[in-house]
DNA sequence: AGCGGAAGCGAGCGATCGCTCGCATCCTAG
DNA sequence: CTAGGATGCGAGCGATCGCTCGCTTCCGCT
């Protein structure tokens, strides 16, 4: 046993050296991917995944110092894309077509892995704290709560509160979507904006 | 091994005769939902429900056929709770009126062990289809749409789906409010209603 | 009283899982 | 070429878990 104050033994970002630890690692984590959208919690091994990944557990280990890690890397991973689109979308000048596009980007990015991110986004909420992860939900937040200050958008009573309903909302109505195995992305696209304008009080 | 199509193992339905072993499936799934909302799916094992509800793993399996069963079990337990206090409010005669009221069911509900009902939530839509469970969710859904076509409230183009959109928005509201730790039902029931009618297209 | 079914028990089987560790292999620098 | 670090390997340990089964105890009946 180390230090337990300064070990946590190597973290995944511990910098894979070499081209092909980094190939080992988008693997591992991909697979983590494939088998949680294929059979959920259970069957989630790391011996499958590692399987499926084409490499030992014992690489595995080498990057991800325990299960939940692996499962943090992934949302990182999903959350940053999002981020990425979320942030593109938000530069349109008026405030409204970027809320818009904003709903357009988190529809895209929950209706191409429907089941992976509904389960990661349980996930989030129910692994132990981790500094990453919060970072990330918290850009996404900051994010939405700037578009509500734009000019053109009704102002809220509390912007951040309103930011995370809106999320909350989105999130919600395209989970349920999913579930329900919808997979047209303007339907839903035009239902979720009805609602986020219908909550910020602003007519459609 | 019985016959495979008929047969299924004592369900746990499958009428407790005797006052005591009523007493007995309430300990378990009481036990089932203590252990759930305290740990997660980690560490919910059969063996540590028998040893919170006080009776032995044979004694479980004697009304559990399965694991999963005894989760359902749970699932049909809440629902039909929630769906009760929902009747009860959809009874008020104005439509706007009736619809707040289950909102406020709603959120009461959610808000009373929130850690619960949204795990619950989620292993709804994860365990294999079960036909209790898909008949109460139906009849949420149905009440939600009788609400819906009074005539005090926007006709939708399309109620289903429509009703489907409403409690998804709620239940993601109340999800993410009862993560971030809200517990005022006043103000969240404020804001559900306004994301609710805004999407209606009532004015507030 | 005493019988028969209902209810309860809990040791333990077989399987799985997270994770370790000693070692082989690959790559880069000098 | 060679040394040494980086990377990869996988058998297998220890623990846990779902679930069974042979048994005892309880209770309503006649």
């Amino acid at each position: 046993m180390t230090d337990p104050l300064t070990a946590q033994r190597p973290r995944p970002r511990k910098r894979p050296q070499q081209a092909r630890s980094l190939a080992t690692v988008e693997a591992i984590v991909e697979a983590a991917a494939r088998i949680l959208e294929a059979v959920g919690h259970g069957g989630f091994s790391t011996n499958a995944v590692a399987e499926r990944a084409g490499v030992s557990v014992g690489s595995l280990y080498q990057y991800f110092p325990r299960k939940e890690a692996l499962v943090g890397a992934l949302i990182v991973r999903e959350k940053n894309r999002l981020i990425e689109d979320a942030r593109a979308a938000a530069s349109r000048p008026a405030g409204t077509d970027a809320l818009v596009a904003v709903i357009e980007a988190c529809v895209g990015h929950q209706l191409r892995r429907p089941a992976l991110a509904r389960l990661l986004d349980f996930e989030e909420a129910r692994l132990p704290f981790d500094a990453e992860i919060h970072r990330s939900a918290a850009a996404l937040n900051t994010l939405v709560s700037g578009l509500l200050e734009r000019p053109d958008l009704p102002r809220q009573p509390d912007t951040p509160t309103a930011a995370a309903d809106l999320l909350a909302i989105i999130k919600g109505m395209i989970d349920a979507a999913g579930e329900r195995g919808e997979t047209g992305e303007v339907p839903l696209v035009d239902r979720v904006r009805r609602a986020v304008l219908g909550y910020l009080g602003a007519g459609a």
